[in-house]
DNA sequence: CCTGAGTGCTACGATATTCGTAGCGTACCG
DNA sequence: CGGTACGCTACGAATATCGTAGCACTCAGG
């Protein structure tokens, strides 16, 4: 049987996915805040990540208040906070070398 | 300016680069090797992604031993690995759930 | 020297994904 | 009745990925 975190790889590693997450980490955005904040993504794309993180069980479609990560989803992203200072020192590290 | 996070979260969120470290966690793998075990990706792809992770400082291309990843690879692979049980409390969930 | 097997990697047409933009239907506010 | 913002869909163009074939090289037997 396949390991559940391959299957989670997968998911984090379609594009625009880990992004949106991110996003959401501070609260609830709205289609098109979220779309913006992005960078520009396009609204079809977008709207099957939403759909895709929907089915996942990670997100929640606020009626009123947009968009925003479930618990679930909110304990995956934190996860993610000791990236930060990883990425700080790996930034560094990148723009020394080159 | 942009998080050091955001640039991250790209090179993350591009496909196969996360399974491709994954694959690397526990050592070095040959291109064909690394091939298979990321499930039949084409090997023009898998070629990018290993110039895009070396030039990102974290992968060493063996000259005998094959592909693996640097000390900041590791590091950065080891992140992730509380991720595995959030990953198997996921799916459990998933199954239960549909 | 030759053959066979394994390696890293490139080429290229077919297929799938993403982009960029335009716009629909709705709701709310004046 | 405008005007504005919303979530979202449609669709052609651009881009990325796939799948397969194959080249150049190395190494081990025979």
């Amino acid at each position: 049987m396949r390991p559940a975190l391959a299957d989670l790889i997968d998911l984090l590693g379609t594009k625009w996915v880990m992004r949106i997450l991110w996003e959401l980490r501070d609260g609830a955005l709205s289609f098109r805040a979220l779309q913006s904040a992005c960078g520009g993504i396009s609204p079809s794309v977008l709207n099957q990540r939403l759909e895709l993180l929907e089915n996942a069980g990670l997100l929640l479609r606020g009626q009123s208040s947009g968009y925003s990560l479930n618990e679930h989803g909110q304990s995956l992203v934190e996860l993610h906070y000791p990236l930060a200072a990883w990425a700080q020192a790996w930034q560094d590290r990148q723009s020394s070398t080159r």
